[in-house]
DNA sequence: CTGTTAGCGCGTTCAA
DNA sequence: TTGAACGCGCTAACAG
């Protein structure tokens, strides 16, 4: 009943040929203007639908990318996806979405998965859990489809990136601190698979090693990316002989879950202990003590990797040349930190 | 170089056919063991993807899903996306995403380019902004494949849906207002052209009826989903002869502004005006003076539609059933609207 | 300007 | 148990 109508079809009901159709519908130069007219209208009349797959395998061009993230329900992704999404559907791609869920395996799983969708490229953010199997990557790279990072990357060759600097942000926050007045400033970071959390930890030491401060491994502690995670370390640090007056976190959850606990023993923030966080995620303006943070324009960093997509998808050669985008942090001054009476953003 | 390796590649290096090779990769009964193992080998050792594209092109089927939704950086969508892509990614299905930024013609342009694609069923949540043009809506549905609202649906015959009781949820939230003593409830909602909008008005209308309230439409003033625009309606509710005690919003980020506003001009909350939201967006329980909200457990939703579809693709041939869920709201009491010394939920 | 032919990679008859 | 041939829908090369 509701057969599909192909190329096929409308070239019976006129009279011609499926090639001449074909290139009706696709703007060939040489065909006469009767004919187009008439295959365009005839088109129109019976509903007809090019189907894609079919000429994703004629052509071997899927006008699909893949979008591999840890998780999709975390602003910060999502704003990457938008991103991404707005600058891509315009010329005509889908997105395909997998998450990993942090799970390394699951991280193989989906682009081979990807690979045989035969996408025409893939955007990822690293998982966390990861057990350096970079074979797939290898497989990957051999592929001639253009690959690139975001946010959480990793070095390899012919693979682009876009990031921030993470290390500029960590060491603006932290120096920020020290301008407050802040003597003694922990960070709740996370493991250090992750180069985004490495760099924002060489960050943080820099900036206290640059301001003649301590470097004291002591007030450095991992957490997770969790509110009640974040508060649970905060007791560690407040539980010490000398507490610090200072908490740089590397996520914006940790460092709500921070200030749970600061408060919760009867502590002010910003003035006994500010707090600093990383990601400028929505609830950190929305929130009454709201949270200093550094901010990842997300959205931009979709927008400019989707770009990079389009430039390399070009050349179906080979992926000569690497691009490596590094934004520029931006520290958005709140409450949680601000102990002199300078200009607040937001 | 990186030439694709099909099946005839391996049929050729074994000096067989790539019927022989097709039937034993997949798991044909009549093949002999010995082909079977020795190509399942050589498929291992060449490193053998399987091309879905042209899978997808023979048997009709791409394995591949749409998902059509307002903006993908709402927490609540990427919640359902989430749960989506959680229960369908296990059965070999990817998930395709498309945003329509509550632009009617988005819309039906993702649509058809989903179609396009030959995706195997699609999922939408409609866009605020409907110019009530069902034509495309007709045409989907006479496609056989299966089509499930979320959320913001639409009566359809054919369709199926999974919603939470908007209704309920209103009345729930307009009665707890009630129950904390508040004698003046205002109505911040958005406008009528979705069902859950008129369900959330006629939930809150029927509560005050119930509770011999007088209904009064001045007390009902529509905004979008955003912070500010709910903190510029609230002026007009503050600036009437008699502004409200209590204020409902049909989400969360008004409900957030209203706050900002009403804390502006001194006033507590909630003592002098409580306040309850729609939706529970994280952020509600993060903010020190947290927001009773409602809960639509987006991610459970995201799972049952995804379940829905996998049970309705089996049949080839036609929706003959439309199914329907529809899940019940959770009043998550928080500080904004907790008068009386009731139990406080998170 | 248009028709003919062929092939993208796979699964699936029909024979053998 | 396996091979040969065909078609999914489309585009591109090669004629005319």
């Amino acid at each position: 009943m509701n057969k599909k109508i192909t190329i096929y079809d409308i070239a019976n009901k006129l009279g011609i040929t499926a090639s001449t159709v074909s290139r009706a519908l696709n703007g060939n130069s040489k065909i006469s203007t009767v004919t187009r007219k008439l295959v365009n209208e005839t088109a129109i009349e019976m509903n007809y639908k090019q189907n894609k797959l079919a000429k994703a395998l004629k052509s071997g061009k899927s006008y699909i990318v893949g979008v591999v993230i840890p998780r999709i329900d975390i602003d910060f992704f999502s704003s990457v996806i938008r991103g991404i999404e707005e600058r891509i559907n315009s010329k005509g791609y889908h997105v395909m979405i997998c998450q990993t869920y942090d799970k390394g395996h699951l991280e193989a799983k989906n682009i081979n998965s990807l690979l045989g969708a035969h996408v025409d490229g893939i955007f990822m953010s690293l998982s966390n859990s990861n057990i350096d199997n970079t074979e797939y990557f290898n497989e990957l790279v051999k592929k001639e489809i253009p690959f690139i990072f975001f946010d959480r990357k990793k070095n390899i060759t012919g693979v682009s990136s876009v990031v921030i600097d993470d290390f500029k942000g960590a060491y603006m926050a932290t120096t920020h601190l020290i301008t407050q007045g802040c003597k003694r400033i922990a960070l709740l970071t996370n493991n250090h698979l992750l180069q985004i959390y490495e760099n924002r930890y060489l960050g943080y030491r820099q900036a206290l090693l640059d301001n003649g401060f301590e470097f004291n491994q002591d007030l450095v502690i991992d957490t997770f990316h969790d509110v009640v995670e974040g508060r649970k370390k905060t007791k560690i640090l407040l539980d010490m002989k000398t507490p610090p007056d200072g908490i740089f976190c590397v996520h914006d959850h940790p460092a709500l879950g921070a200030i749970q606990e600061i408060k919760a023993r009867g502590l002010r923030v910003p003035e006994d202990i500010s707090v600093v966080g990383f990601s400028n995620e929505p609830f950190t303006g929305f929130i009454e003590l709201s949270i200093t943070s550094i901010d990842q324009s997300p959205t931009e960093m979709g927008r400019i990797a989707a770009q990079i997509f389009l430039e390399e998808v070009r050349n179906y050669k080979r992926i000569t040349s690497e691009t490596h985008v590094v934004l520029t942090p931006k520290l958005i001054i709140r409450k949680s930190s601000l102990r002199n009476d300078t200009a607040v953003i937001s």
